[in-house]
DNA sequence: GCCGGATGGTAAG
DNA sequence: TTACCCTCCGGCG
């Protein structure tokens, strides 16, 4: 589940771990074998989470980079670690925890500076310290406008803003009242405020969730969104053909830059 | 048991 | 635009 809100999680708790101590770093898939012997016994630094790159700083040079994809998984195990499964990439272990990362889009090592390539192209990330400062929400408006595409589109450009997936830009465009195809330089003031507030609000309840929730709880009868069912967390995402949770108009879909979008044509007016 | 899609991204045609 | 990579899981037979 690889929004911005779930590498800002992993980075917390890897950080919090794992973070300070000699790590055991090891490849029972074998596909990062050399990878995991360059680490083994480093200490870790620091974690720190850039939109959905994860970087890990070492007493060693080399800086550890992880992008999960769309099927990338970390899992946590908390006591004495069990076997890992073969299709573990890398494992990060200490005593008494472990992480064990399957499928991954990027493992890989950079050598020292190469992080700059892949931070420095991202666009703001509403979830990085300084994101509730007014110069983070006028870098976004300014990277939004700069690009002639639909609004829809460029909120899953990396570049514009970092973090933001297919889940958070339908569910955004929705809680902002702005359809998905709107050309992002027609936007007014007040709605590339709101979409950028937006974000910083939902990937954080994200963040602190563990899991995408974005309706108001009151809407589907919940006391608070850590209580809103699995099957009701969001308005418009992958709900084509479902009504709209507000007006009852059927949620319309199609595609979006590559992906399946989701908008409700009577809460989201051309 | 197989097929296809999924909260992502790149590279080739 | 299309193909492809990575892994798992649900729907369909």
């Amino acid at each position: 589940m690889p929004e911005g809100h779930t590498t800002h999680r992993l980075a917390r708790q890897h950080g919090a771990r794992l973070g300070g101590r000699a790590i055991a770093a090891s490849s029972p898939q074998g596909r990062f074998t050399e990878g995991a012997a360059l680490l083994d016994g480093a200490r870790l630094e620091s974690v720190s989470a850039h939109g959905k790159h994860l970087l890990y700083a070492f007493d060693r040079p080399h800086v550890l980079h992880v992008h999960l994809g769309l099927i990338g998984k970390f899992a946590a195990h908390e006591g004495p670690a069990p076997a890992p499964g073969t299709g573990v990439r890398l494992r990060l272990a200490v005593e008494g925890f472990a992480a064990d990362l399957t499928g991954p889009m990027v493992c890989e090592l950079l050598a020292p500076g190469e992080e700059r390539a892949v931070i420095e192209p991202l666009g703001p990330d509403p979830l990085r310290r300084g994101a509730g400062g007014s110069r983070a929400r006028e870098e976004f408006a300014r990277r939004l406008r700069r690009r002639q595409v639909a609004v829809g589109a460029a909120l899953l450009d990396q570049t514009i803003v970092a973090g933001v997936g297919n889940v958070y830009r339908a569910e955004v465009l929705f809680l902002c009242g702005i359809h998905p195809d709107r050309p992002a330089g027609s936007l007014d003031d007040a709605q590339v405020a709101c979409l950028w507030d937006t974000l910083r609000a939902e990937l954080s309840a994200g963040l602190r969730l563990g899991r995408i929730v974005t309706v108001v709880p009151s809407e589907v009868g919940a006391r608070s969104r850590a209580r809103v069912p699995d099957d009701e967390r969001v308005y418009v995402y992958r709900r084509g053909g479902e009504p709209c949770r507000r007006c009852g108009t059927t949620v319309a879909a199609w595609t979006s830059a590559q992906r399946t979008i989701s908008a409700c044509p009577t809460c989201q007016p051309r």
